[in-house]
RNA sequence: GGUCGGGUAGCUCAGCUGGAUAGAGCAACAGCCUUCUAAGCUGUGGGUCAUGGGUUCGAAUCCCAUCCUGAUCACCA
């Protein structure tokens, strides 16, 4: 039971029986009491004035003497205008932290068999060209979320869809086909998708070139978009490809493995993964079926020209477009296949979209149009939604170069984080892998940190330079405060002390010492609403209030010199034990603490 | 124009299921290394919580209106 609990219960039980009147739990507000005031934590007192008939002075008073008279753990109260200060005996707070210490996986829930299936898609790339900021933030979160719900008790399931056709993926086939020459990743060095993302560039080069001819010779812009020669070319390979054209599709493949060989590259330094892979090109024409079979149940109408439409005016919506007139499938279609075939190969109970918010729209619209499919978990489909990631200097467009590359970023963060050790000479002594192994681990958490505090509907702004800044609400913060916790515990042990389990009860606990107890007790109530509001960046803030809270500790009051044996022994149990929360709340960021640094 | 977000210190962000004098960090300035890791700590200055109304014992938080800002409303994905 936490301590929000059993105060909760002590506080209902003496209001029942001092105003013979019933408590909900929901009435009882409790709040972590404010430095200024005495007491660890207080009980608003104002929802129960009309029942006591009394001034919330008067009614405070009153329960604040009942329940120190009757509960043991209260030791104290004050109460101020209409709050109720409680003092929780050091007794308690110790039994607390013996509790706490001997739950192993603290805070985290285990997955039964009878728990829920939680399927989270995220990540979501389109073979033509590499992953960059904006799916930094896309991957990381979608992780993030999988280790939340995990921790909490789901069953999860992470999986990806790979955009690997259509239009955009010829362009860089056809560009590799036409000035290529024969490269490889193997030939050139660069990392697959890098390459094929440089024939998509190379395109549109082209590609503009074509158009600026056409317009010269007297073509309107649009018309000279639709007739440049590559764009006509790579059309007629989008054919052959839904043709089954054996070329083409050797071409494909080649190139579309080339791309996921640089993928995985890219996610394994990031720390993500998937349990299991969709690619449209194996679900579209499932999508496309489901459509058609919901024409013939009147779901969806045809127009004179062929096209398929679901008219969602009576949802408030507009109408949608589901096939074209040539009869190929567009995006919702090839959304309807997938989410069919997942239906059919896992039994999910919830599924989870990690998907921008440019996609609002299209999600609400999927969401209408599963339910009238007939799946019956098409209306509580979630979308996470997030928002855009900006730079310093603004948008970030492919097309005017501003775009982060996710490998480049990744590297940049490792080799700054490096720099900055260098230079401080914190990594002395180390072997090279061991400096490198700190430097990954302290460049990507400032990465995966400043991205992940932050509430992800929000569009946030990316600032390099600032995001490798190792002061303040940063992963090197965090991660830095864990190392010299885990230094403190391996001194201890080198001076021969054991840390106990348990603590002698007659020890009197300080202010600190019983907030820091308060912080680590409240490790399962965090988690807990972090899966409910699917919130990664609660559980980023809470781990930094900890942690700067241990810091100030850290520094008023010695641990090893600490004289008596039982509040050494107190402190080394309870630097312990935040050092276990700072683990496993950065573990559900997917942020890895060194043990030293 | 319709729909959906966002607007809190110079900057980046917490706080939002209503609670005490709105919090951190960065930047600025002033201190603290013979002390368990100074990638740290302490202090100072900095706010009409976009604006106006409403609800009530109490509003940054809830409701309404207005303004600003972003996304979206494609036979693109």
């Amino acid at each position: 039971m936490t301590i929000e609990q059993k105060i909760t219960e002590i506080v209902a039980n003496a209001i029942e029986k001092l105003y013979a009147t019933t408590v909900s739990v929901e009435q009882v507000q409790l709040q972590t009491t404010k430095k200024e005031f005495e007491g660890d934590i207080t009980v608003v007192i104002f929802p129960f004035v009309k029942a006591a008939r009394k001034s919330p002075e008067q009614a405070g008073e009153e329960i604040g003497k009942y329940l120190q008279e009757h509960e043991p753990i209260i030791e104290n109260f004050n109460v101020i205008k209409g709050f109720l200060n409680l003092s929780i005996s050091s007794a308690y707070w110790l039994e607390l932290l013996g509790n706490i210490n001997a739950e192993a996986n603290f805070g985290l829930k285990a997955a039964s068999e009878e728990s829920p299936m939680v399927m989270i898609e995220y990540s979501s790339p389109n073979t033509n060209k590499p992953l960059h900021l904006g799916h930094i933030r896309n991957n990381l979160l979608g992780f993030s979320l999988g280790e939340i719900m995990k921790a909490t008790g789901n069953k999860v399931v992470k999986t990806n869809i790979v955009n690997d056709r259509g239009i955009h993926i010829c362009k860089s086939m056809l560009a590799w086909q036409k000035f290529g020459e024969g490269e490889t990743p193997e030939s050139t060095g660069l990392k697959g998708d890098h390459l094929v993302g440089k024939y998509y560039v190379i395109f549109d080069q082209k590609y503009k070139v074509q158009i600026a001819e056409l317009i010269a010779q007297g073509q309107a812009e649009d018309a000279a978009k639709k007739n440049a020669p590559l764009m006509i070319e790579a059309q007629e390979m989008l054919l052959k490809w839904e043709k089954n054209d054996k070329d083409v599709v050797a071409l494909w493949k080649m190139m579309n493995q080339w791309v996921y060989a640089g993928f995985d590259v890219t996610y394994k330094k990031l720390g993500v993964d998937f349990d299991s892979i969709y690619y449209e090109s194996e679900t579209y024409l499932l999508g496309k079926k489901k459509v058609e079979e919901g024409l013939e149940q009147q779901l969806f109408y045809q127009r004179d020209d062929k096209s398929v439409w679901a008219d969602l005016t009576a949802d408030g919506l507009d109408e949608k477009l589901l096939l074209r007139s040539d009869g190929t499938s567009v995006y919702m279609t090839q959304d309807i296949g997938t989410a069919q075939l997942r239906f059919e190969n896992y039994p999910i109970d919830k599924m989870v979209y990690v998907v921008g918010n440019e996609q609002n729209y299209h999600f609400q619209v999927l969401s209408i149009l599963l339910d009238k499919l007939g799946f019956k978990w098409g209306k509580d489909l979630f979308h996470f939604s997030y928002g855009m990631v900006e730079l310093p200097e603004g948008k970030m467009k492919s097309r005017e170069g501003t775009v982060v590359d996710a490998d480049d970023l990744v590297e940049e963060m490792i080799a700054t984080a490096k720099a900055t050790s260098d230079e401080l000479g914190k990594l002395d002594g180390y072997t090279e892998e061991e400096a490198y192994n700190v430097s990954r681990m302290v460049g990507l958490g400032a990465l995966k940190y400043f991205i992940l505090k932050v509430d992800a509907r929000k569009n946030m702004t990316f600032n390099p330079a600032e995001s490798i800044d190792f002061n303040g609400n940063t992963g090197p913060f965090i991660q830095y405060t864990h190392a010299r916790i885990k230094s403190v515990l391996r001194k201890a042990n080198d001076l021969g002390m054991a840390i106990p389990t348990k603590i002698d009860a007659s020890i009197t606990l300080n202010e600190k010492e019983i907030g820091l107890i308060q912080l680590v007790g409240k490790l399962p109530t965090v988690i807990q609403q972090a899966a409910d509001e699917y919130s990664p960046s609660l559980i980023a803030n809470y781990v930094y209030d900890l942690v700067k809270e241990y810091n100030q500790f850290y520094h008023d009051y010695s641990i090893l010199k600490e004289e008596n044996v039982g509040i050494k022994e107190m402190r080394l149990l309870l630097s312990q034990n935040i050092a276990k929360v700072i683990k496993t709340g950065m573990s559900l960021l997917g942020v890895e603490v060194p043990e030293r640094m």
